[in-house]
DNA sequence: TCGGCAAATTTGATCGTTCAAAATTATGCC
DNA sequence: GGCATAATTTTGAACGATCAAATTTGCCGA
C-alpha cells in the first residue's frame, strides 16, 4: 500500500463517499497531538494561544467535527434527549404537539443537545411503554427524557423512577415522587380570563367543559370556579357537556334560548370554542355583541374564527427552555430532586370575541 | 483492588447507578466468548441451536442491550433518521406536523430506527441550515434525512445532494436532481372532489385558492382546473382571494350574493373552508343545502364543523413507511437513486357539507 | 546558569462493540 | 478410522474519541 492517505482537503465531492475526518487527522494537520486538538475543543483554556489558534484553523480547514459515538462511547454523555410520541389519538389529537415539538427542538438547540422521536403507544398497555424507554436507556442513546401530556400517576413517570433515569415532564408529578415538572398555571389563566369577562359587566357566565378527565381540564375548572365564588353577587353555572359537537351544540342552543341566558361562554378548550360558536349562530346570536366567548391553548384557528377568538396562550418556548434546563440539571446531578415543580402562567390574549362593552 | 465486580444480577435498584452489563458480561454468563454473544445478536444462524438458546438466556437474564454508541463507531450505521424541525410559523402553522411526525416515529420504529429531531430554521439563511445539516453530518449521529414541506429548488435538497448524504423527501423534487421523494396526488385528489360535486349535480363551482405560492397549492388549482376542463358544459370560476380572513369572507360573500352565485366551493385548504363557512353564513345561506364546500387535508376540525366538512384525507402512515423504506434503501446503496418519485392518493373523505341532492 | 514549579503538551489505556482471521470442533465419505 | 471440508467458536485488532498520568517546555528568581 501506498503511504496513508492524506484527508481530502475539499470533501466536497458528492459522488465518492470521502473518508471521514477524524481527530488524528486535524492533529497531523496542525503538528500537535490528538489530545491537544481535543482539549482544543473541550478544554481551550488548556492551551497556549498560538497553539489554540493553530489547531482552530486546522479544524475549519478539514471540517473537523467530533464523531458523537464515539465521544458517547468515552464520556458517557449522549446530548440527546429522548421524547416519547404519543400515540395518535384522532378522538383527541392534539394540535399543539408540532408547535411544542419545534420549541423543544430549538430550546435543545440552545444547549448543544437534540431531541430523539420514538414510539411509545400507550395503548400497547403498560409492558409496552415500560419497554420502549427500557431499551432506550438500556442502549444508551439518551441521556434523559421530556415528557408531556403528563396525567396523575403517569406510568411513564413510574417506570423513569423506577430505573432511576433522569427526566422533565410538562404536567404536575403526584407528590411522592421526583418533582421534576414544569406545567401551566391553567387555575390563574381560566380565573384571569373570567375577571376580564366580570371587568367587562358581564354577570352570567357559563363555563364549558369536556368531558374527558385531564388534569389540566380539572385546573381550568376550578380557575373558573374561584373565580366566580370572588366574584361580586351575580349567577353563575357550570355545564359538563358530551364531547359530541352535535350534542353539545344542542346544549348550548337551549341554554341559549332558555331563561336566563349567560351573556358570556367560558370553554375549557378552544375547540369546545368552536362549537360554542356554531351554537351561539343556531340561536340567531352573534359572537361578541350577543355572547361573549373565551376558549384555551389560543390554537391557530382563533384568529381564523370570525370574531376572533380571546383565549390563553400556552408560552411553548419557556415551557421547553424550562424542561430542558431541569432536565440538564438532573442529568448533571441525578442526586438533586428539585423540591417543587414550576409553574409557567398562560397569557390571555384578548380578541374580538370578548369586546369591551 | 478486588477481583472484577459481577454485574448485578438484578439491575433494578432505582438509586444506586448501576454499572451497565456490557457483551462480557453475558459472555461470561454464557460461558462462552464475546464475539459469540455478538453473533447471537446479529447472525443467529452461525451458532449452534444451544448455543444461542444459552446465549439467548444470559442476554434476558442480565437484560443485555448492546450500547449503541460502540456498535454505531464499530459499524457506522446508527439506526437514527434526522428530521429537520421547520420553523415555528405563526402565519402558516401545519396543523398536520404532530400527527405526521407520529407517524413518522411509528414507520421508523418498525425498521428498528428513530428520528432525531433538531433544529434548521431556513429564516437564519441558507448557511445556517447548511450548517444545521452538516453539523449532524459531521458528528455522524444520522444514517439520513426525511425532509418534508419540501418545495421546488429546496436549498435543503441541495446541500444534502452536495454532501452525497441519503435523505428522502415529502415533496416533489426538481428534476435534474436525486428523485427520492414521496408525495400526494393532489391534482387526482382535487378532480375527485369536483368530480364528487359533478356527479351530485353541482355546475357552477368556484375554486378558492390560497394567496401563497407553494407547490401542492399549485397542483390542487391543477386538479380542479383539469376536472373542470373535462366536465359537461357549465360555469366555472377561480377566485385567488387573499389570506386575510376577513378580505376573504367579503370577497366570498360578494360571490354569493352576486349573479350566478356558485353551488359549491373547492377549497384549496380546510382552513379556507372554515373562513368559507363563516362568508356563507355572513351570506344568511347555509352550509350544505345552499352551499357544498370541500377542503383539503383532513385535519381535526373537518368533524368539529357543522356540518362537517368533506376534505382528503393525506395518508400521514403510508407517507411515512415509503418515505422510511425509501431512505433506508437509499443508507444501503447510496449509488442506486430512484428513477422516479412515489405519489400517493388523497382518499376524498365525504361528509354532510356535501350532502347528495 | 540552574533548580523549582507551573503550564503546556504528549503518551498509553480505555469505553463496548464488530470485523477479519485464526483456531477448534463437527460432519461426511471412503 | 482417517482425512478433507464445513460448521462453529475464539482471538486480536480496530472504530474515534477522552481520561489519567507522564513528559516536555517555559518562566522566574537565586
Amino acid at each position: 500500500m501506498a503511504a496513508a492517505p492524506s484527508p481530502l482537503t475539499t470533501a466536497r465531492r458528492g459522488t465518492m463517499t470521502a473518508r471521514q475526518v477524524t481527530i488524528e487527522d486535524v492533529a497531523r494537520a496542525a503538528g500537535v497531538s490528538r489530545q491537544t486538538v481535543s482539549n482544543a475543543l473541550n478544554a481551550p483554556h488548556r492551551l497556549r494561544e498560538a497553539t489554540l489558534a493553530r489547531v482552530t484553523a486546522a479544524i475549519d480547514e478539514l471540517g473537523y467535527r467530533p464523531d458523537q459515538s464515539a465521544r458517547s462511547l468515552r464520556t458517557g454523555t449522549r446530548k440527546v434527549i429522548g421524547y416519547p410520541a404519543p400515540a395518535d389519538n384522532p378522538a383527541d389529537p392534539n394540535p399543539l404537539m408540532g408547535g411544542f415539538l419545534q420549541a423543544l427542538a430549538t430550546a435543545a438547540d440552545d444547549v448543544g443537545h437534540r431531541i430523539l422521536l420514538f414510539r411509545s403507544d400507550p395503548q400497547q398497555g403498560a409492558r409496552a411503554v415500560a419497554k420502549s424507554f427500557n431499551d432506550l436507556i438500556a442502549a444508551r442513546q439518551v441521556d434523559g427524557f421530556i415528557l408531556s401530556d403528563v396525567i396523575h400517576d403517569d406510568p411513564r413517570v413510574d417506570v423513569l423512577t423506577e430505573a432511576g433515569f433522569p427526566f422533565a415532564a410538562f404536567g404536575r408529578i403526584a407528590p411522592g415522587r421526583p418533582q421534576n415538572w414544569v406545567d401551566i398555571d391553567s387555575t390563574a389563566a381560566t380565573a384571569a380570563l373570567v375577571g376580564l369577562l366580570l371587568d367587562q359587566g358581564h354577570r352570567r357566565i357559563c363555563y364549558l367543559n369536556s368531558a374527558a378527565s385531564l388534569p389540566w381540564l380539572a385546573d381550568r375548572r376550578a380557575g373558573f370556579l374561584q373565580a366566580a365564588a370572588a366574584a361580586p353577587a351575580g349567577a353563575f353555572e357550570v355545564g359538563v357537556p358530551d364531547d359530541d359537537p352535535a350534542a353539545l351544540t344542542h346544549a348550548v342552543q337551549r341554554l341559549l334560548t332558555g331563561p336566563d341566558r349567560p351573556t358570556a361562554l367560558v370553554c375549557a378548550t378552544d375547540w369546545l370554542a368552536l362549537t360554542a360558536y356554531q351554537a351561539v349562530r343556531a340561536a340567531d346570536l352573534t359572537v361578541g355583541s350577543d355572547v361573549a366567548v373565551t376558549g384555551f391553548n389560543d390554537i391557530p384557528l382563533c384568529t381564523l374564527l370570525q370574531p376572533a377568538l380571546t383565549s390563553a396562550r400556552l408560552p411553548l418556548a419557556a415551557i421547553a427552555h424550562a424542561l430542558v434546563d431541569r432536565l440538564i440539571a438532573a442529568v448533571e446531578d441525578p442526586a438533586a430532586v428539585p423540591a417543587s415543580g414550576l409553574l409557567l402562567p398562560a397569557e390571555p390574549i384578548v380578541r374580538d370575541s370578548t369586546p369591551g362593552r
